[in-house]
DNA sequence: AAGTGGTCTAGACCACAAA
DNA sequence: TTGTGGTCTAGACCACTTA
């Protein structure tokens, strides 16, 4: 049995939709009447799946004419966003990770595995450490994880191979952030100088999270990244990038 | 007459009671039903406060315990690089910009507006500056558009309805900066501290860039975007994100 | 006029925590 | 057992948009 709430299993199944591109930029979504009827509940339940969305910042609502999705994730390419393996410059440099930290505590009332690393790369004489990055992995997911041999094989190949689990969607937040004696041991960093972090947490395709994720980057990660932007017509909602209406 | 929605005035107590320390940071604020009798509403309305209180990350809602105190200052959420029209929380705060430099200049041995923003969100009593734009536009691409009132329109406005050039793809990298004093006393920020910024250019559909795009955020802001991890088969090259080859 | 979202009422039953 | 928040129902009236 399902036990997740009416309305999280819907805002689940529009995320779905928008995400593989059944509802588009701009696209209305269905209304709050036709989500009635379709899942043969109330308005109030509705209303809280959307609710899920408008605060992920996926659709807008405006009164009278509708709900309207926001998302540019299709447009978006990340580079230098977590993995390095894109960014050698030569075949003599290869990223590298390290296990800083593998234990297990409980935080929000379970078990997590909390799995710190430096990630950088290596040109065989020099490593430059870029990242340090730490996920809090549930144990009630994934049984035995925390024995795993995280030196000689990658998070995701594991959660993939050993636990048929493919992460699919992430959320992100930017944030500037002062690192402490740790992180600046770990990257070499001057004191003083605050760095680049996402926080976020990543969802399976039936939008269960997976993971938790921290990453701080070095000062010298350029994170660059590359926006298409749709041209609406006068009549649809105003989505602005960069610029908005005055 | 105050038209305010009844769970708009609720929040809007509750939080000012909030920063004014009379809940303290892991106090319990007054339950549901206590807002019940208070306001004479139901319970509906109560949890409709509470959620924005939530949503804004200061408040933190446990079964069977209370809703208690997180005290993390407000701050403005923005998604996928949309602009704050996008984050406005109520139908009483609106997006404001006002221009503090429109300048020709010569750069890269062509004519150029340097044009600087500041913009942010007003409630009516209460502007937030959120962030600090600088543009550099060709004249010799936009001729006229150095005499532009740009307090009453936006850029990308002008840009399509008077010079029919629709912006369509953006290069950004983001960094951390250390704001100037210009940029200090503009977003009211204490010195010292670093500040999330994004640099780039925008290119139109033929790929001829039509601006240079520097852009420094407050603290308050914070940074939100959702994307999507192909998965990919296990022989095909890796598209890490937060994640890869080890 | 019909359809959309915005607000609000007045209940119900449930899971969880603390006394 | 009492009080807390979590979910859900079944309506109501309203403001706004579009036809």
């Amino acid at each position: 049995m399902d036990f997740t709430p009416l309305y999280v299993q819907m805002a689940r199944d529009i995320r779905a939709d928008i995400l593989n591109g059944v509802y588009q930029m701009g696209d209305a979504i269905p209304s709050e009447q036709m989500l009635v009827r379709r899942y043969g509940t109330t308005r109030g339940t509705a209303r809280s799946a959307i609710a899920m969305l408008v605060n992920e910042g996926l659709v807008r609502q405006i009164r009278g004419k509708g709900t309207f999705v926001l998302l540019r994730s299709a447009d978006y390419r990340l580079h230098n966003f977590g993995g390095f393996t894109d960014s050698l410059q030569n075949s003599s440099q290869v990223a590298v990770s390290h296990v800083v930290e593998q234990t297990v505590e409980v935080v929000d009332g379970a078990e997590q595995l909390r799995l710190t690393r430096v990630r950088g790369i290596s040109d065989g004489n020099d490593t430059r450490f870029l990242s340090v990055d730490t996920s809090l992995i549930p144990l009630s997911r994934f049984p035995g994880i925390a024995e795993q041999d995280f030196e000689n094989a990658s998070l995701y190949r594991v959660f993939r191979d050993r636990y048929d689990v493919h992460p699919h969607r992430t959320e992100i937040e930017l944030s500037t952030e002062l690192p402490d004696e740790r992180i600046l041991t770990l990257l070499s960093e001057t004191p003083g100088r605050a760095l680049l972090s996402a926080r976020g947490r990543a969802f399976d395709e039936r939008g269960e999270e997976v993971e938790q994720i921290h990453v701080i980057y070095a000062a010298a990660v350029r994170f660059s990244l590359t926006t298409t932007i749709q041209d609406v017509p006068a009549s649809a909602p105003a989505v602005p990038q960069f610029d908005e209406a005055v």
